[in-house]
DNA sequence: CAAGATTGACACTTCAATCTTG
DNA sequence: CAAGATTGAAGTGTCAATCTTG
């Protein structure tokens, strides 16, 4: 099966990776210019959060606010009230190594911290330091403003609800 | 500025953002485990072999086919015949410092090669060799095969359009 | 000095191998 | 041995120097 695409897919397909590509690309420079920290670190700093806050499953916080933006929470295991390394991963729909890699990063500036984890000797629990849960805080709404600006706002409600069929039809078509 | 997102805002950011996540990865990984090439080492071989054959600005190759289903090329500004380093830069919308670091991976794989340029002794000349060029005619159906089935035809025309819309809106807002 | 191009340092990501503890 | 977690090696990308040639 090899013929090429119509204009209209092509045409859709061009507009969606160009779209992908300066959207992206914009966010992760507004967050960076505007908080010290990136898109990843703020994943992890809100993922971190839900989990030692929240407990539940749940992906939105207590005041309505979406964490961190992210996309879905996988199914989520949760094991003890600690948080452990697999369990975030799990959570975050990240591999252990990349998970492992950012905390690493995260907690060189000291963003984190990795306290041995009491119950189970095999590796620790990642904790937020007073830093990170600040570097949330600033970054937060930072981020949401520029979804705001460069997303929601400049879509209608028929699109933004045209929009959400059409991707989740996608993601839903691609993982059948 | 800092409220909340609405929720059809909410449900949209969410939606776009689980498909470029998961749409990524598996075209990413389609590319890679059906031929030898990535998604950037596309980019840059068909750059190059539309810089070097078709010459002009256009970004359809000659039996309407896209060069290799790349977002748009900029303003193009060539040169002479010979493909120089910043003008593929340039037209691919890529930083020099990230082209010359892909090129450099691509020449040690044998897929291209930096001759040196004749008419103006700073920097080489890029060519594709016969592996790069062999690559790429393997690659690229792959790639068309790839977006048919986990985008184009997962999309009736009028989402198509739709989608076309919406995303062109967003870029346009967003460069505006 | 300008322009063409590369490089150093670092952030991010993946895969496969590894180390440690249960 | 299983599971929890990290690490080695390599690809990808950015910014700020840098080196070279016009």
């Amino acid at each position: 099966v090899s013929a090429s695409l119509s204009p209209g897919q092509r045409r859709a397909w061009t507009a969606y990776r160009t779209l992908r590509l300066d959207l992206d690309a914009r966010l992760a420079r507004e967050l960076e210019d505007r908080s010290a920290v990136s898109m990843p670190d703020v994943d992890v700093l809100a993922a971190v959060r839900a989990m030692a806050d929240g407990a539940g499953t749940d992906s939105t916080g207590t005041d309505g606010w979406p964490v961190a933006l992210a996309p879905d929470p996988r199914p989520a295991a949760r094991t003890a009230h600690c948080v452990r390394v697999a369990a975030l991963a799990d959570r975050m729909g990240w591999s252990r190594s990349r998970l492992s890699r950012q905390l690493g990063r995260m907690e060189r500036r000291g963003l984190i911290a990795r306290v041995p984890c009491e119950l189970d000797g095999r590796g620790d629990d990642v904790e937020l330091t007073a830093a990170g849960r600040a570097a949330l805080d600033t970054a937060e709404p930072v981020l949401v403003d520029a979804v705001r600006v460069h997303f929601a706002e400049a879509l209608t409600e028929p699109q933004l609800a045209a929009l959400s069929e059409i991707c989740e039809a996608l993601t839903h078509h691609q993982r059948s």
